[in-house]
DNA sequence: TTCATTTACAAAAGCGCTTTAATATAATAT
DNA sequence: ATATTATATTAAAGCGCTTTTGTAAATGAA
């Protein structure tokens, strides 16, 4: 690798010159700027970002932390996040959390070790002191951590508010909830906007906490079966939905007839899956989009309007509702 | 952030002294490596490994460049990679090629600014005279560049034919097969496995070629109303069969009374949705662990015994085709 | 006892870069 | 004509580390 030594040396300048063509900074003629281009062209050389980092205290790395990268909603955001981060001139370093606290911790030195710029947060253990601490820019996505910590989230609440209506307003008046972990924050809203339609209708609902990785399918049969009049089931997420969907079949449940389901995220696959998946669509690309925008602008230390973002969802009907 | 400077101040040594304790090289004296020791500790000094690297060429960063993160079989194969990368103490910089030669050839140049240790290559454009350009060990996981570079692949010849064993042996002599993009090894591979059951034995087989990031599911239609006497259709992915499955159903064929599938990869899903999916399982896991095993060999320039990996794959035999 | 080796540490050089300070000339102002 | 200012460049310092070199005391072999 051809060093900035190098390029002066051929160009007969001082390093100092052929840092000031690099950065476009400061004095430089223009003839010499033209020689030292060429000997740049010529030696293929490209600077040594490590060490520019090394003075700038900027890597231009973006850490992300993702709870499990090939839960698929993640692994599309992570698609939408690598995307906006490519387009802003970063480098994206990948951290699977597994929900392990532990680990989560080692990445956080981890991060301090590359003058990491920045650092989006989707995983949801919450070592909430841990990320305070950090002196970059942090920023969570999918879910608010904490009050002070800026987000970029779908509007959870909404979408459980469209879940409700559209099922109640289809028929369904003994409703299953299978909800995601109680603990997320993006639960509890989704159920929260649920409840709120929910509670002023005259109908029945029951629900019950599923794992968001690796829902147990067997819970949801025996739930099912708990309750075999249920006419309508809202799932916390696509995948579960399609968890749900199984067990509906094995127990000879016509959907949407005897049962309407709706999901949550609209993953590619709902759309292709047969019966296609009625789901609250979060805006993915979005979602990447404006996280890094936010994180960009307060690396830049410049000032964020809203401290939370919230994008709005919108309801896909397809197959698994009934039209009204 | 503390630098070794601090730690020696407070310890009252030289840094070079702290250098040695952090890196348990050189002579130190038990009593000075504890003073040091408790100096670390006190101001939670972490060594910058920007400043590390600039000095040894060494990042302890692994690059990773995909086709397409969010398609679900990488995702699991990044989550598998990511694994592995962690617990041999490296960092993962992940690329999402897009299939875009251009991209990917700025992304080299990112590869050589950061001092990145190693790279595993899972995209498939084939700009190999970059990668062959590069003067880190490169490998390419899930298909073969080229045959002088390492690469970690599942056994694809033998997956072909083990699909074609099981529809011919469950009773299909109409068959389809779905096939990836054909300029892909990996298809080609599987193709060869197929066919070389298929042709010993007296059945009609048609092929179609697919995009595996965004089958045109109309395509998929159009050709199997060309074929309606189809009995068995092998998709050289599960998602692939997923497209189809969906096609099928609203074709009104019966699975798998009417038709046998069989997909490829065993992603997490094609063992949950109904009909769970007859597959040829990857060894997701194993695939990511090898190529970190070796790619570590490589960077530490020891031998690797075998350029090419090739692991074993399995039938998994679910619902989409018959017992025999 | 004497010379060689091992142990223990500090000072200094250097990894590849950016920036500041220093120097010099050309252009403009007074 | 002299003082300012703008332009152009280099030398040197330093980012946070590791390693080499140098020095000195402690230990061992002869």
């Amino acid at each position: 690798m051809p060093t900035i030594k190098d390029v002066a040396k051929i160009a007969n300048v001082s390093v100092a010159t052929v840092s000031r063509v690099i950065n476009n900074s400061g004095y430089v003629n223009h003839e010499t700027k033209k020689i030292v281009e060429t000997a740049i062209e010529e030696l293929g050389y490209v600077p040594n970002e490590l060490a520019r980092s090394l003075f700038s205290k900027r890597s231009n790395i973006i850490g992300l932390i993702v709870p499990h990268i090939s839960t698929y909603f993640f692994a599309e955001l992570i698609e939408s996040i690598e995307d906006a981060v490519t387009k802003n001139g970063f480098k994206l370093m990948i951290f699977n959390s597994k929900d392990d606290i532990e680990l989560e911790k080692k990445y956080l030195n981890v991060i301090n070790q590359y003058n990491i710029d920045g650092l989006i947060v989707a995983a949801n253990t919450r070592s909430i002191k841990s990320y305070l601490k950090l002196k970059i820019p942090v920023l969570t996505i999918d879910h608010i951590l904490d009050k002070s910590i800026p987000s970029v989230t779908s509007d959870n609440i909404q979408g459980g508010e469209l879940a409700a209506w559209k099922l109640i307003n289809s028929g369904a008046n003994k409703i299953i909830h299978f909800r995601g972990p109680s603990d997320l924050i993006t639960v509890v809203d989704r159920a929260k906007g649920f409840y709120s339609i929910i509670d002023k209708n005259n109908v029945d609902v029951w629900s019950f906490d599923l794992d968001f990785k690796a829902p147990d399918i067997k819970d949801i049969e025996m739930f099912i079966k708990k309750h075999p009049e249920v006419n309508g089931i809202f799932c916390s997420s696509d995948i579960i939905a399609f968890y749900v969907i199984s067990v509906l079949k094995k127990l000879e449940y016509s959907i949407p007839d005897d049962v309407q389901i709706i999901g949550f995220d609209n993953i590619e696959l709902s759309g292709v899956l047969i019966p296609k998946l009625t789901t609250i669509a979060q805006p993915i690309f979005d979602l990447g989009n404006e996280a890094i925008r936010k994180l960009n602008l307060l690396i830049k230390k410049k000032s964020i309007i809203e401290l939370h973002s919230v994008l709005p969802v919108i309801l896909i009907e397809r197959e698994t509702t009934k039209k009204v």
